[in-house]
RNA sequence: CGGGGUGUAGCGCAGCCUGGUAGCGCAACUGCUUUGGGAGCAGUGGGUCGGGAGUUCGAAUCUCUCCACCCCGACCA
């Protein structure tokens, strides 16, 4: 391609409403443009690297014997009527009426449309197992799209739906898709890691998240530094902690803390450590009355522990202001477990300390050297918190370790769920009537391309892996318009990586040299060869990889072995 | 949906308080000079000041109203 015919519009500054670091280079580079929040539309330069990972994708699902096909992103009402998501889904689903007054939706997810196709198309078990799979554009009506591609309401996903005549058939099918989910996130070249999603107490792995590693993502995932335990943090047991507490020391007393509502305002203001006090938070019970969480002190709630609690409102609700004034006559920020009178829970940790402070249940007032059985009611414990760092790992081998990641792929185990209530069925061996087993695969492909950035990018743009670059080699001729000599030989240069199948960019635009390595970092090639009348007169051209720190002058005979390296999928096929 | 904020040229902003008919930087276009890390000079084009209503001789500016977008909280690829 050479530059002068492509549409390479990049932006020197920020759009001030893009906050995180892939969104503003997306942008600047010229990858995306926005029309509404949440939607997108993907210039040459971005769709050029979607293309990329859809490509992956595609081949490795092909590979894994997975059928593609396309289905409608508008879905008619009575599907999802049958499967009863019509009522369950909420403003997420985007519902729209047709001419006829006909209810339908535009596609969040497929699980009705592939069962409805199942049903019609399939009747023996002899044609399973079955993996459809599709890429293709979802909506979700997000509450609050943002952070460009990485969270838009229209993206592309890429799904598969598998079927299988009973379990282990679609633990099978689940293993399969496993490995082709590692093949292809090995494939993109971008650091990533499996984890379990499931809770700890349904048990089993029927559920895995695949996260691109970057310190910018909005997940925090939990390893075990010895074993092979990976897992989404909120979905990890805190273990209770060993051994015996210690025994209570001086006596409890009450003191004045004005102005200090937080822990870290009590913590300084009182000088002692946040693990000694004891953080009691109030929310909603489900019968209208409020429930006390009560944790360490540097500990966090964990929503999802919280709301399997026997009493506790489910979606997770804080409690008002006024309501916990009204029911326990003081306001929050001084709340505490003595003389409570209201349902608590309390996390592990905390049962175990002693000599704590809390609130003494009195505005501007907490008590030191507080104990359980001492001077409240001994605590009955329960997992209330989010694991932190250094936690023991829950398979017992060494410590939890936490890393941040972009949730990019999903795989679970669906079961029956959607063929019994649309009343799908194949005939087993027996000839009997059988609901299939599904299980369900799904890519965030749009995301992908913004993680892969979020990922690997410095001060000056993108640094795109191999994999998914736009361009392999820029090739940045000094005094193109100039110098016949330049010209000629960047000119043969670009015909012998093109006929090599190097897909290259050639910069042939009028510009100063600072202009056009901007733009070749900006948009993250990932090779990049100057030349000049300084070098050609030495037989030299100047190769610098896009994360070297210098560029470093070759002779012409070194071109061969370099062009041989670029070489990938001849995708560039215009000139 | 609740709370906070912003809408002025493609992008980033000033002007608004104190009404007098719109400006700066970048980008774009033309010419000349320049050519190894976002050049210099000269010139050009582009805005119903988010929409509507009102107050006024006169509204980007004051009032009302609608809309859009952004930020902080509950979803998910």
């Amino acid at each position: 391609m050479r530059a002068s015919r492509y549409h390479l519009f990049t932006l020197k500054e920020n759009p001030v409403d893009a906050e995180i670091i892939s969104h503003q280079l997306m942008l600047r580079s010229g990858m995306i443009r926005r029309h509404a929040a949440g939607i997108y539309s993907w210039l040459p330069l971005g769709l050029r690297v979607l293309r990329k990972v859809e490509q992956i994708i595609r081949e490795e699902m092909d590979r894994a014997g997975a059928l593609e096909l396309l289905m409608p992103s508008f879905q008619p009402a009575e599907l999802w009527q049958e499967s009863g998501r019509w009522d369950q889904f909420g403003p997420e689903l985007l519902r729209l009426t047709d001419r006829h007054n006909r209810d339908a939706c535009i596609g969040p997810t497929h699980e009705e449309i592939v069962t409805d196709i199942f049903r019609r198309e399939v009747n023996s078990y002899r044609q399973l197992p079955l993996n459809f799979y599709q890429i293709q554009t979802k909506f979700r009506d997000e509450i609050r799209p943002r952070f460009g591609v990485m969270r838009s309401r229209e993206f592309i996903m890429k799904d598969a739906y598998s079927f299988d005549i009973d379990k282990d058939g679609m633990q099978h099918s689940y293993d399969v898709m496993d490995q082709a989910y590692i093949a292809i996130f090995d494939r993109f070249g971008l650091e990533y890691r499996a984890v379990n999603a499931d809770s700890g107490a349904i048990g089993g792995s029927t559920s895995q998240e695949f996260h691109v590693l970057a310190d910018s993502g909005e997940d925090a995932i939990a390893f075990s530094s010895e074993g092979q335990f990976a897992a989404n943090i909120e979905t990890v047991e805190a273990l209770p902690p060993t051994g015996e507490r210690a025994a209570p020391g001086a006596t409890m007393q009450s003191v004045d803390t004005p102005g200090m509502h937080s822990i870290e305002a009590l913590a300084s203001g009182l000088k002692v450590a946040p693990q000694k006090c004891l953080k009691t938070l109030i929310v909603d019970a489900d019968d209208d009355g409020l429930i006390a969480l009560i944790l360490r002190g540097d500990h966090e709630l964990n929503t999802l522990k919280a709301e399997r609690l026997d009493g506790v409102a489910s979606p997770l609700r804080m409690a008002q202001r006024d309501k916990i004034k009204q029911v326990l006559g003081n306001d929050i920020g001084s709340i505490g477990p003595v003389g409570l009178t209201i349902k608590r829970y309390v996390d592990h940790s905390a049962a175990a300390m002693s000599d704590f402070v809390c609130g003494a249940n009195q505005d501007d007032k907490h008590l030191q050297n507080v104990n359980w059985g001492r001077d409240c009611d001994e605590a009955v414990s329960v997992d209330l918190r989010n694991i932190i760092d250094g936690d023991p790992s829950p398979d017992g081998k060494g410590q939890l370790r936490i890393l941040r990641g972009i949730e990019v792929g999903h795989i679970f185990q669906l079961g029956q769920k959607y063929s019994e209530s649309m009343q799908s069925s194949v005939l087993d061996m027996q000839g009997k009537t059988v609901a299939p087993f599904m299980g369900c695969y799904g890519i965030g492909v749009t995301r992908i391309v913004a993680a892969a950035i979020e990922q690997n990018h410095d001060d000056r743009g993108i640094i795109w892996p191999a994999a998914l670059a736009p361009f392999m080699l820029a090739i940045c001729p000094i005094n193109y318009h100039k110098s016949a000599a330049v010209k000629e030989a960047a000119d043969d240069l670009y015909q012998r990586c093109r006929a090599q199948g190097v897909n290259v960019l050639l910069d042939d635009r009028a510009l100063r040299p600072g202009v056009m390595f901007s733009d070749m970092d900006l948009i993250g090639v990932p090779h990049r060869i100057v030349l000049s009348d300084r070098g050609l007169g030495a037989q030299q051209f100047e190769y610098k990889g896009r994360s070297d720190q210098d560029a470093q002058d070759m002779p012409f005979d070194n071109l061969t072995s370099l062009i041989d390296k670029l070489v990938c999928d001849p995708c560039d096929t215009v000139s």
